[in-house]
DNA sequence: ATGGTAGGTTACCTA
């Protein structure tokens, strides 16, 4: 089975890139982030005609995740628990099955800048949440992958200029350090863990501004983590690095793992 | 130190 998460910034600008980036990449399961479309703005037929489940949380103008299939959903839950208040669309599970059922937990971290400030805080709190729904999904003790743009660099590494990022909310300590709580909990950095001694990179992000891409000025902010039993089925991890080089690209790039399931 | 780009929205906001 394999799994991919997929920033694309749009996707209704983005509905071509997306659809020959689809064809190409053979992923069973897509996460998808920053929708920015309600779920009745969706282009669904067009991606069910061309054999996808479709299952959104959407809202207008901002944000919005989505899950992309060729296999069967069940228990699709929308929203991360812990705040009946917060009516931001920034977080979808639903179970894949296959051979073995794999949990899916898509994502979409909130960016947290300006810091400090309000902003920062419901970014905090949101991944405290996400902590607490990390610890339940581990207890399942199922095959879980949580995937998305978590919007954090995790290391200096990360980063092709990590000093450009040292006040952002993206790499700031307590940001981190809360990445960490997460990551300790047992999940594996399926990225991470195919090149555990790189000095710097890989990337999966790169600004439209100032040339980020042509510099290769790039960020490790989309991550796939791993609950033990699926790190225990994990083949191959991959970035598609070449979409960002496309017609219309978005900012991030798909990434991806290819589980034993 | 600044400004650079992109998408969605409705005159700015988010990133």
């Amino acid at each position: 089975m394999k799994i991919a998460t997929f920033n694309i910034n749009g996707v209704k600008a983005r509905i071509q890139a997306l659809t020959d980036w689809l064809a190409a990449a053979g992923a069973d399961v897509v996460v998808l982030q920053e929708i920015k479309s309600v779920d009745e703005g969706f282009p669904r037929e067009h991606f069910e005609d061309l054999g996808w489940t479709v299952e959104t949380h959407g809202q207008k103008g901002f944000n919005g995740v989505a899950i992309l299939s060729r296999l069967p959903l069940e228990d699709v839950a929308r929203g991360l628990p812990g705040d009946e208040a917060d009516e931001q669309a920034r977080y979808i599970e639903a179970t894949v099955i296959d051979s073995i059922p794999v949990r899916i937990a898509g994502l979409y971290l909130p960016n947290g800048n300006p810091a400090p400030g309000p902003k920062y805080d419901y970014k905090l709190a949101w991944m405290e949440r996400l902590r607490l729904r990390g610890a339940e999904l581990l207890a399942s003790e199922m095959p879980v992958v949580m995937l998305g743009d978590f919007n954090i660099i995790p290391e200096p590494r990360d980063a092709a200029r990590p000093q450009a990022w040292v006040d952002d909310a993206l790499f700031l300590p307590e940001s981190r350090a809360a990445f960490r709580r997460i990551l300790h909990q047992g999940w594996t950095d399926a990225v991470r863990i195919r090149d555990p001694w790189a000095t710097r990179g890989p990337f999966t992000f790169w600004d439209y501004q100032a040339g980020a891409w042509s510099r290769d000025d790039g960020i490790r902010i989309d991550h796939l983590l791993l609950s033990p039993q699926a790190a225990d089925l994990l083949i191959e991890t991959g970035i598609d690095k070449e979409a960002r080089a496309g017609e219309k690209p978005s900012d991030h790039v798909p990434v991806w793992v290819r589980l034993a399931a």
